[in-house]
RNA sequence: GCCGAGGUGGGGUAGCAUGGUAAUCCUAUGGCCCUGUGGAGGCCACGACGCGGGUUCGAAUCUCGCCCUCGGCCCCA
């Protein structure tokens, strides 16, 4: 066998008909996006390592692609893209009018064993709304979370949490009991969880038919109120849940998430919240709030198919060749087109047209190029008829 | 890093606990039968034992290590 290159680990090929579907949706994630009036920002694959270990400590060096360039510098591919865009705010962006409103579509690497929803390189989607804490923020984003799921037919609730109530709750507890116990909600294990100082207050509340007037008694949950108040004005569905941990610091307090179904262990297909990281890139202390799409989580779980539009295969004897090239071009400034450039005989080139599910071929010969009448062929029906380019134009373009 | 299940032409497979033909069949692809009309059929071509070591006269088959895929754990910024 021939000696061929390996993909490498975690990392996928995308044909064709799978970046049809990928495109088809991120349109729809920045058409939603754009009409929010959030703007596109985009910012390079790699970056200094510290962005990242500064963010989400020095343990994260563990799964992340870094490497040394030539002049020495420390270096990372990018993990994730929130702190690349508060990079840049920190960097020029502190002056400028508030909100900053901005939308972000690309790729991430993480050095992480690969699994069902989980690669080495992935893509987010995701928002930022920078320069404001209050509540009409919080829920603004929440909603444009809501609206770019709905963009797919997908249907999910956003989970919305705060994490004033847990933290309440674990105020007393040493950073470390309580990063545990953070942990731990986030899986959902509350047998180990119960053994924890104050586990069983947190359980109450999070398993609570009415959470929030429980959380109400441990903390002030006025803010979280607000946003859920403008939320139903937005009409927006969503779960209270205070199991939402997201254990990292500079999240401020509202949390949420949104879950698919079956998708095994690997569901979550949103995260976000209301944070506070610019000062640790030398900005100012703005607050912050945004979310992250796990794009290509979100392409398991939605079934989305663009209409396909008609295409046309010119189909030129031996002698009409050169001729039909002219034709294609003209043909191709309204439709898709192609010519065979495999030598094809003309019966050849039909059985390849009927193969590749081409919808129309236009055949060309001798008595076509006398009569400038050119044979258009439905494949699908075999119907022919004798008609000049624009009419064939117009005839394909309206056939549905 | 850990646990489990797997890797045979481009895709799908037979063969493997009982080592032994130049590795089976389907499909896809290219060509021909068929010099201006497709979908069928026939013929031809193409093309694989994940990688490396060991045992053996002989390994797809037994054995060891590694790589990769899938599901899960850890982690999840």
């Amino acid at each position: 066998m021939k000696r061929r290159l390996a993909r490498p680990r975690g990392t996928r090929d995308f044909l064709p008909g799978a970046m049809a579907k990928r495109r088809f949706a991120e349109l729809r994630f920045r058409n939603v996006a754009e009409r929010w009036g959030y703007g596109e920002i985009a910012t390079p694959a790699f970056e200094p390592l510290d962005l990242f270990t500064i963010k989400s400590g020095e343990a994260i060096k563990d799964e992340i692609y870094s490497f040394t360039d030539r002049g020495g510098r420390a270096l990372a591919l990018r993990p994730e893209l929130t702190a690349p865009v508060m990079r840049v705010y920190a960097n020029e962006l502190q002056s400028a009018p508030k909100p900053l409103k901005f939308y972000y579509f690309g790729d991430c690497f993480r050095y992480e064993r690969p699994q069902s929803g989980r690669y080495r390189q992935f893509w987010q989607f995701g928002v930022e709304l920078i320069g404001s804490e209050r509540p009409e923020a919080d829920a603004e984003v929440i909603a444009l979370a809501q609206h770019m799921l709905r963009s797919l037919g997908l249907e999910a609730k956003i989970h919305v949490g705060s994490l004033d109530v847990l933290r309440a709750v674990f105020c007393e507890l040493d950073d470390e009991t309580c990063a545990l116990a953070m942990r731990l909600i986030d899986k959902g294990d509350f047998d180990r969880l119960q053994e924890l100082p104050h586990g069983d207050t947190a359980i109450s509340i999070i398993e609570a038919p009415d959470p929030l007037s429980e959380a109400q008694s441990v903390a002030s949950i006025d803010h979280l109120l607000q946003v859920l108040e403008l939320l139903d004005t937005l009409a927006i569905a969503y779960d209270v849940d205070f199991g939402i941990a997201r254990g990292l610091e500079y999240y401020t307090g509202i949390v949420f998430e949104a879950y698919a179904h079956d998708l095994g262990a690997q569901n979550q297909v949103l995260g976000g919240g209301a944070y506070r990281l610019a000062h640790l890139f030398g900005g100012d202390d703005v607050p912050a709030t945004g979310f992250g799409i796990g794009f290509d989580r979100i392409m398991r779980a939605v079934t989305v198919h663009g209409e396909e539009p008609p295409r046309i295969i010119v189909v030129p004897t031996k002698d009409a060749r050169i001729y039909a090239l002219g034709i294609a071009d003209e043909l191709r400034a309204h439709v898709s087109t192609d010519v065979d450039v495999m030598g094809r005989t003309v019966r050849a080139q039909l059985t390849y047209a009927n193969s590749a599910s081409f919808d129309f071929a236009v055949i060309i010969g001798k008595s076509e190029m006398q009569t400038s009448k050119l044979t258009l062929r439905n494949l699908r029906t075999g119907e022919q008829e004798s008609l000049c380019v624009q009419e064939i134009i117009d005839r394909v373009l309206s056939y549905t």
